[in-house]
DNA sequence: GTCTATAAGCCGATAGAC
DNA sequence: GTCTATCGGCTTATAGAC
């Protein structure tokens, strides 16, 4: 009845992507999976082999596409004659919240990559930081470059602040209630205008 | 053996405290508790009903004593004759931080609730929110206060993403490695210092 | 590829002896 | 207060029919 014209596959793949953010990763059952993938139990298995494997796969599709936009943003910004803080922040968040605001489960996916910094899961989190971890150096050297004043110590903290203060904002998405006179489109905007001029202030603070 | 001279009560809310913030509420059982605590299985139902309440009991002991704290801090600095933006945050963030470096628990802690706020678990959010809402309510009014020219909805935006920040920063706490040469009061008084100074120009952001 | 049936084990909670 | 034993239910994963 629901998507029966997307594969076995995605079906799953998309179940798990909001129960999965919904429940947390040992909260949600592959029962609960298959039963609203409508897709039967063993299927599960049979095309992701285990539950750790089908959660590999899930970040895999999301942070391939996440990471080729932001790397692509910034390479669009870099080749302008003037390089602002400002524009090489907006090329690292623009892609993260279009994400969080697509309905076709990207929406769930910034939400269960929230948790998965919160968790400590060393697993997951070398996963991240061994095959995505290049293009966060790649925005690093170049806001480093715009503050050539700042300390490298001084920067690695604030850089933390930034990722904290975005991952936190994304995943709450949507409590900061959007005024029902702005469209989706314009909510993402603001919050993209928000963030940027309130992360460069913070970058830039004396 | 270990900390046998602790009740049986106390021994399971730091087995709980530990255990949960490495697994999540959903990851770690009663037994895993139980085991760690040196304490037999049932006892966790005798002396606290449930799991469920287990978890509820394990955030009131730590929250009281947070919030009581920042509310004497708040208190303390709007006595002064200048109140600055920087000595409010201050008072916010000292003894959350104070809290992330205590060896007894409070460590754990600390990632617990960074874990519970990428929960989206309406049940823990409404908790924290109905018992303490009020005192991160006073702490946003003084804020406005020493920022009248900022339009409410900017201050909203930007106290989420200092949130936000704040959270992720003592949730990773450690990861910005303290330098050998640095005690752990040092590390923790410069944590502050960078986090205030962070803060304060960000929500000044023109 | 998809199904049923089932294995093997962990879960929270409780009854009842001490 | 603390223990053992156990209930009923849920979990992931797989074997084997179709």
């Amino acid at each position: 009845m629901t998507n029966q014209h997307f594969s076995t596959k995605d079906r799953i793949l998309s179940a798990a992507e909001d129960l999965f953010a919904k429940s947390g990763f040992a909260g949600a059952s592959l029962r609960q999976v298959t039963s609203v993938a409508n897709v039967n139990l063993a299927a599960v298995n049979y095309h992701f082999g285990s539950k750790e494997n089908l959660i590999n796969e899930l970040f895999k599709r999301r942070l391939d596409e996440l990471t080729a936009q932001r790397t692509k943003a910034l390479e669009q910004v870099l080749k302008e004659s003037s390089v602002t803080l400002e524009s090489v922040l907006e090329a690292f968040v623009a892609p993260a919240l279009t994400l969080a605001q697509d309905r076709g489960g990207g929406q769930s996916f910034v939400r269960l990559l929230a948790r998965a910094f919160a968790e400590q899961d060393q697993r997951l989190r070398r996963f991240v930081s061994d095959n995505y971890g290049h293009v966060l150096k790649e925005f690093a050297k170049s806001i480093s470059a715009l503050l050539p004043h700042l300390a490298k110590e001084d920067l690695y903290w604030r850089l933390d602040f930034v990722s904290g203060a975005l991952t936190y904002a994304m995943s709450d998405f949507g409590m900061i209630k959007k005024p029902p006179t702005l469209t989706e489109e314009q909510h993402r905007r603001n919050a993209a205008r928000q963030f940027v001029r309130f992360a460069a202030a913070g970058l830039r603070a004396p």
